[in-house]
RNA sequence: GCCCCCAUCGUCUAGCGGCCUAGGACACUGGCCUUUCAAGCCAGAAGCAGGGGUUCGAAUCCCCUUGGGGGCGCCA
């Protein structure tokens, strides 16, 4: 039995789309279930549009995600070169665009140099005058008579007239293949032996497998899953958002978090929605694959993202938090680990994205935390206030135990003294010690902080009464 | 226009002829907990697109309609 050998070929025109990340996914699970080969194909053959920064995003969206190749360009391989652009270099889609001319199963078009869209001849001669006069000449697959039919995993036997077809180019006017004949000779020579890709190529599948039929080779196993679909259902856009993995990086989804979502996006793994991925391969089926195209959720993606935030071990997202706020340019605290956490472990049980869990946890981090409008409006200037805050300040720095059972009996005797409600002189302190009116639990809070900074930030709460 | 794919709660899904008066999850609504809340727990509302068949029996099989999506580029 040979190897199972799979691949991604995206094209660098723009960041890695949650879609490509889902289908890298698929494609990448099922390489990995079978202990084949995972390859990374950079398909560069629109001058215009690729751009080197661009393969740069992508390999380091790719990687984020935690997908990994055996071959690309990056790590080489044995059928290299893995950029389409250094394959044409090398002739190889000229090599067999020749032998389809010769065997009279493709042909040169020349154009009219006014009309470029305008062809004046068809021949299986090169055209050598019109190439040296500068007319645009391209190399077209004549499509045969018949019926074309392949299997696919998802949609089953499919078949289509070939009268329906056109011909169609292979080798545009600069000499670049294009996708349709270029994907059937890299796949070919890369031993591919399945290609899962979005459902957008279904109906030009039958083109390659004419390329393949042609050239007499074998073709792959092939899987067309359904696209990724925005709210209104068109295909997930620009319109709907930001839809790159980058984005969703930067407002502090974890990668784990991100392929669990996406990998739940029409497959489903039993009962259970959230679950390690790693550890789920050999559950992975291709067949299972929805049919249908899938909504992408933000609100459910963010759901799993903090199912995963509160699951995993806490000294694991420090490190996830961490390397957020280096990605994002944050300021970065600076504390001990243990303190820190001791924070990210109060912090998650309330936040969904890395995002949040910083902005709910700067307050323990950082003293130059604002004072929230509603909480100086209806707590910090309201009648009571100061009493409140000196009572506090006097008890708080004789306090002694620190453990949240000390905070907790400290702040109940404040109420006690019935200056105001319970929940308003909880509420008041709240947001004296941190500036906001949701946090963790009070006497947590309290506790993290410690005497030092609680007393201090209370101080400055009077201090800042009536501003 | 031609060709192709698809169709279960708003969304993601379970279901592959009887276990379905259709199960789960997100979101939503209500309640509990409670010092706040975006966390947690409990409960509720919400669906087989429509019409024909096949069958003792259809969400499940077939046909039509409708709806959605894709392709038909010297884009990939």
């Amino acid at each position: 039995m040979s190897e199972v050998r799979l691949r991604f070929a995206p094209s660098p025109t723009g960041h890695l789309h949650v879609g490509g990340a889902r289908t890298a996914l698929f494609n990448w699970l099922y390489a990995r279930k079978m202990g084949g080969k995972f390859i990374l194909r950079i398909e560069d053959t629109d001058l215009q549009r690729s751009t080197k920064e661009s393969e740069k995003a992508i390999i380091e969206s790719l990687r984020w995600c935690g997908i990994d190749w055996d071959e690309g360009p990056d790590v080489g391989g044995s059928y290299g070169p893995y950029r389409q652009s250094e394959r044409v270099l090398k002739g190889i889609y000229d090599h067999y665009a020749r032998i389809l001319i010769e065997k009279q199963m493709a042909y040169y078009t020349v154009y009219d140099k006014t009309d470029r869209k305008k062809p004046i001849l068809n021949t299986y001669e090169y055209p050598e005058e019109y190439a040296q006069q500068g007319y645009d000449i391209t190399v077209s697959f004549k499509v045969p008579e018949g019926i074309t039919r392949f299997y696919d995993l998802l949609k089953g036997d499919m078949e289509f007239q070939n009268s329906t077809i056109e011909d169609f180019v292979m080798i545009k006017s600069d000499g670049f293949p294009t996708y349709n004949y270029a994907v059937v000779i890299d796949d070919y020579l890369m031993r591919i032996t399945h290609v899962f890709r979005g459902e957008d190529h279904l109906s030009n599948t039958p083109k390659q497998i004419m390329v393949y039929n042609a050239l007499g080779w074998n073709t792959p196993q092939f899987m067309h899953i359904p696209l990724i679909l925005g709210f209104d259902r068109t295909p997930l856009s620009k319109r709907h958002g930001a839809t790159s993995v980058e984005h969703f990086r930067g407002i502090g989804i974890l990668s784990r978090g991100l392929m669990n979502y996406l990998a739940l996006l029409g497959w489903s793994v039993g009962e259970e929605e959230i679950f390690n991925l790693r550890e789920k391969l050999g559950n992975f089926e291709p067949g299972g694959i929805s049919n249908k195209g899938v909504v992408f959720d933000p609100e459910k993606l963010e759901w799993v993202n903090g199912k995963h935030m509160r699951m995993m071990e806490i000294d694991e997202l420090w490190k996830e938090f961490v390397g957020w706020v280096q990605f994002t340019g944050k300021k970065m605290p600076e504390c001990d680990e243990g303190y820190a956490v001791k924070v990210i472990g109060v912090c998650r049980e309330k936040v969904n994205t890395l995002s949040q869990l910083y902005d709910l946890s700067y307050p323990f981090f950082f003293d130059d935390y604002v004072f929230e409008d509603k909480f100086v409006s209806e707590y910090l200037n309201a009648p009571y206030a100061g009493e409140v805050l000196k009572k506090a300040i006097e008890f708080f720095t004789q306090l002694s135990d620190w453990s949240i059972e000390g905070t907790e009996k400290v702040c109940r005797a404040i109420a006690d003294m019935k200056i105001a409600s319970k929940n308003k002189v909880f509420q008041l302190l709240r947001g004296s010690v941190t500036g906001k009116l949701v946090t963790p639990g009070l006497f947590e809070t309290l506790s993290i902080l410690g005497k030092d900074r609680v007393v201090r930030r209370l101080e400055r709460s009077i201090a800042s009464m009536g501003c």
